[in-house]
DNA sequence: AATAATTCCGTGTGCGCACACAGTTTTATG
DNA sequence: CATAAAACTGTGTGCGCACACGGAATTATT
C-alpha cells in the first residue's frame, strides 16, 4: 500500500513550493506557463487525489444552501422527502455546507413565490425547489439566473429554465409500468381504468405523461384483448359521490376489473370500492403513504410504486454537494428508481433509511 | 448558524486543557473522576459532536481489511457484488481504511479455507466473507473469534459464529415475494411448480428457506385453489434432458402455468421451456444476470427478484467502517430491500451506481 | 540607469483533532 | 519526613490542505 501523494510530493517532484501547486491546483493564475506545465505534469505522474477531509477542513467556512419545500406537517409525501433532505444535511454539514429550509402551502403558487424570494434573499450558494407552478416557478427561476445561483429541481420537471439537475421520476415510464403489473392480473377481455383523482384545472403534466405511458404500454404489446378507459373525478373528497361516481362506472362497465390511480389517492378509491362492495378489483396506486400501505397490508391494493421520495430529497442535497464542493459534474437528469411494492417487501423500503452517505 | 463546538471549547468551559478532554472522550482513563463528570456534563451541555474530517485526518493511519469473495470474472452475480465492495472502497479510503481482495474458486470449498487463511495471516483489522461452505466457514470463524477479528458475512447467513453483520436477503421473505407476485398473475384451479435448478447435495439452507416462504404465502392466505408442485432438477446444465424433464411435466400437470425458479438460472428453464413451445407459462425467477435480463426484456420473465448484490458489498464495507471508524454500533443483522423488477423498470437497477457515498 | 509596476513564487498560519511527552500533584513506601 | 511510585494534567506537534502575506525576479516607465 503506497502512500497517498501529497502537494508536498508533488512540489517537491516539481523544484517549486506547495504554494505554487496550490496555485495551479486552483486555478489561481499568477504562476508562469512553463512552471504550471511542469507541476501538471508531476500531478499526473504520481497520479495525484485531492485528500478531501483535509481539504474541506482547511476551507473552513460555510455554504449555505436553501431547500424551498411544501410543508411537510401538511403531507406525507413530503415528509418523506424533507426527510431525505435533512439526511443529507446531516452528510455534508461536515464538509461545511448549510441547509437552511423554507416551507411554502403547496396548495397556494403565491405562497411558493413569496417563500423561495424570501430564501433568495438570503444569497445562498444553490437553491432546490420542485417547480410546481409554472408561472411562479419561471419567476423564481430568473432570478436564479440572474444572481448565478445553481438551483436542482426536484420531484417536478420543468421545461424551462437551467437546472443543475433535475432529480425525480421518469412519469412516461411509471405510466408503462403500472400497465405492465395491472396487465399482468387481468385476464383477456377485461377492462382497465385510468383514474385520475386530482382537480382537473391542476392537472399537472406528470399526471398526462403517467396516463400517456400507461396507454402506450397496451399500444406497443399490441394487446386489443384489454379494453382501457379513463376517468377524471374532482370530488374525490367527497366519500359519497366518489362510490356512487365508481358504481356507476363499474355498472356501465360490467368487465371493468382493474384501477391505475395516477397519484397518491388510491386508498380514496379502495374506500370507496369498499363502500359499494366491489372488493375483487385490483388496483396499482403510487406512493407509501400510510393510508395506501394500509390497504396494501389488506390485500386491497395490489401494487404501488414507489417514487422515493426520501431518496429525492437526499440526492438533491448531494447534487449541490457534488456541485458546490466536489467540483464533479452534474449529471442533469436523475431517474430515481420506480420500486415495485407489495404487501410483502413493504418493510424493506418503509425502513430503509438514506443510510447511505457520502464523500466522493 | 452558531459555529461548531470544539474540543477546545469544551476544555475552556471546564477549566482543563484540550488533552484532558480528549483522555475522556477516547476513554483513555488517567482523568479523575471528577474532572470526567464535568468534562461530560459540558459535553453534553454544548452538544459536542466531533469533527469526523478532522478527526480521520489527525489519526493518519491505515485500517487493513480484507474482503475473501468468490472470483469475480467467473459469476456475473459476484461481479456485482465486488464493485459494490470496490465502491465502499473508494469511499472509505479517505478515511484511512484499506481494502485487499481475496478471491476463491466457488465450487471449492478447499480454496475457500485457503485463500481466507492467506487472508488472515495478515493480521487484517476486519474481514468480510461468504459463509458458503459450513465446514470450512466453522475453521474460518474460529480463527477469526481467538485473534477477536470483527467479520461481517455476506449473502449467506450462518448460524455460527458471532458477525459483526448478516448482510443480504431474507431467503424466506424472498419465498414468500415470489409466491405474491406468481399468484397475482395466476387463475383459479391454474398449478404452480417450485423448481430447484442446483444439484441436490449443495442444497443449500437459504433454498429451503425461500421453498419454505413461497408455501407459506399460499398457506396463509388459505387459497387451495392453486395447486402447488415441487421439483428439483440437477441435470440443468444438459438442455435436452431439462426440455424433456419439463415437457413431461407439463403433461403430467395439464394445469399447471407457473414457475418459480428459486436461485437464478430461470435463463435455463426459458430455454427450455421455448424449445418445447410452452411459451405461455408464468415465471418468477431471481437475480439480474444479462440471460435472465435478456428474457425479461422479451417478456419471458415475467419478475425477477434482485438481490442487490452490489448494495450488500457496499453496505459490507459500510459497515465496517461503521464499526472500526465511526465506532457505532452495527444492526446485526441488515435486510436488503427485495426489489421486484420487470421489463419497466430494469434499467434503474442495471444502472444504478451505489451512488450513495459516506460519512456519518 | 533608476525607479515603479507587474508578475511570479515561497513561507507561515490555522482548520479540529489524536497522540506523545513532559510536567505536576497526589498517594504509597521506607 | 524524605523519597519513590503512581495518578493525573498541560503543552506541543503533525495530519494535508487553503489561503494571506510578503519577498524576489522580471518587465515597464520615466
Amino acid at each position: 500500500m503506497k502512500r497517498k501523494v501529497r502537494i508536498k510530493d508533488i512540489a517537491d517532484k516539481a523544484g517549486v513550493s506547495t504554494g505554487t501547486v496550490d496555485r495551479v491546483l486552483h486555478k489561481r493564475g499568477n504562476v508562469s506557463e512553463a512552471v504550471r506545465k511542469r507541476v501538471l505534469e508531476v500531478v499526473e505522474e504520481l497520479g495525484y487525489e485531492r485528500n478531501l477531509l483535509a481539504s474541506a477542513l482547511a476551507y473552513n467556512r460555510i455554504i449555505p444552501i436553501v431547500a424551498v419545500l411544501p410543508d411537510p406537517t401538511k403531507d406525507p409525501y413530503w415528509e418523506q422527502l424533507n426527510k431525505g433532505v435533512e439526511h443529507g444535511l446531516k452528510v455534508v454539514k461536515h464538509y461545511g455546507m448549510s441547509v437552511s429550509f423554507y416551507y411554502f402551502d403547496y396548495s397556494e403558487p403565491k405562497s411558493f413565490e413569496r417563500v423561495a424570494e424570501e430564501a433568495l434573499a438570503t444569497q445562498p450558494a444553490g437553491m432546490l425547489f420542485p417547480p410546481m407552478f409554472a408561472q411562479e416557478a419561471n419567476k423564481v427561476i430568473r432570478v436564479c439566473d440572474e444572481g448565478g445561483t445553481p438551483y436542482v429541481f426536484i420531484n417536478t420537471n420543468f421545461a424551462t429554465g437551467t437546472p443543475l439537475s433535475y432529480i425525480g421520476q421518469d412519469s412516461m415510464q411509471s405510466g408503462v409500468l403500472g400497465a405492465r403489473l395491472l396487465d399482468f392480473g387481468l385476464s383477456p377481455g377485461q377492462t382497465a381504468c385510468i383514474l385520475s383523482l386530482d382537480y382537473s384545472t391542476k392537472a399537472a403534466q406528470h399526471l398526462k405523461d403517467k396516463e400517456q405511458g400507461f396507454r402506450s404500454y397496451f399500444e406497443e404489446i399490441g394487446n386489443k384483448e384489454v379494453q382501457i378507459i379513463r376517468h377524471n373525478f374532482e370530488a374525490f373528497d367527497d366519500d359519497q359521490q366518489l362510490a356512487d361516481f365508481l358504481n356507476d362506472l363499474l355498472r356501465q362497465h360490467p368487465s371493468l376489473s382493474g384501477f391505475f390511480i395516477t397519484n397518491s389517492r388510491a386508498h380514496k378509491a379502495i374506500d370507496a370500492l369498499s363502500q359499494i362492495g366491489a372488493t375483487q378489483v385490483k388496483l396499482v396506486g403510487f406512493d407509501l403513504i400510510d393510508k395506501n400501505i394500509n390497504y396494501l397490508r389488506a390485500n386491497k391494493i395490489d401494487f404501488l410504486i414507489n417514487q422515493n421520495p426520501m431518496e429525492q430529497g437526499f440526492q438533491g442535497i448531494v447534487s449541490l454537494f457534488k456541485h458546490l464542493i466536489l467540483k464533479e459534474k452534474v449529471k442533469p437528469v436523475q431517474y430515481l428508481p420506480l420500486d415495485i411494492v407489495v404487501k410483502e417487501n413493504t418493510d424493506y423500503y418503509l425502513k430503509r433509511e438514506p443510510a447511505f452517505q457520502l464523500v466522493g
